[in-house]
DNA sequence: GCGTTATATACGCGTCAAGGAATATGACCG
DNA sequence: CGGTCATATTCCTTGACGCGTATATAACGC
């Protein structure tokens, strides 16, 4: 189960959009803080939080502070998920099972009806 | 992208155990308050936030309303997350674990640096 | 109808998180 | 060493959220 810090960190929509720029690839503080039009210390606040949660790693370059995603606790959440896929595959098992062939995906424990 | 109230929904940890529960089987409200430990009108207020979320879907039954999980919001979660799956798979690749290669993975989107 | 069971809502309170303004820290450049 | 840029931290206010108690709604059995 994920940590709590990482859902709190997730629940908020300045920080999901973090997340999302920062998946595209690592970004200065001042980057962020433009894109998503936040102040200066909001947005460093954000940080702290998705740092604290793991989300985010820190690489200092000068005076700069480049942020980049940690893919350790999305995998998590992930792994949260996994349980849940049983779900609506079960609903859309006629598609197949091609939506996902992540190679460490053990078979969730026999959900049956 | 995920509705808010789904992330809000999935923010507190009791409401995540409810969810949990939900997952091995339609419960009553009776039943969910046994569970997790909560006063019925807490128990209630967060059902309703669920609902809200759509996470959850109401049967009734004579008084009783018995609670079942609804596969799509989550299943929007699983797609929010689909493009981070890249990101562990690279890094993944990345430590040097080579998991023989998976010649089978079709890269999804851009994976760029 | 009445009482009982099952669930929902209203109210009040304490806590916590978010946002802004001001300030502090720390690294670079001259 | 002083100035400046980039980022972090602090203080404060405000608004949302969670909980519990008490109360309302609704369906059942008699």
């Amino acid at each position: 189960m994920p940590d709590a810090a990482l859902w709190t960190a997730l629940a908020d929509p300045h920080r999901r959009a973090i997340v999302a720029l920062l998946l595209e690839r690592p970004r200065s503080v001042g980057e962020i803080v433009e894109a998503c039009g936040l102040s200066q210390p909001s947005t460093s606040k954000h940080l702290k939080v998705l740092r604290e949660a793991g989300l985010v790693r820190v690489r200092q370059d000068a005076q700069r502070r480049v942020y980049a995603l940690d893919p350790g606790p999305i995998a998590a959440l992930d792994a949260w998920l996994a349980p849940y896929r049983a779900l609506w595959n079960k609903s859309l098992d006629a598609l197949g099972r091609r939506l996902d062939e992540t190679p460490d995906t053990p078979e969730p424990p026999a959900a049956k009806d």
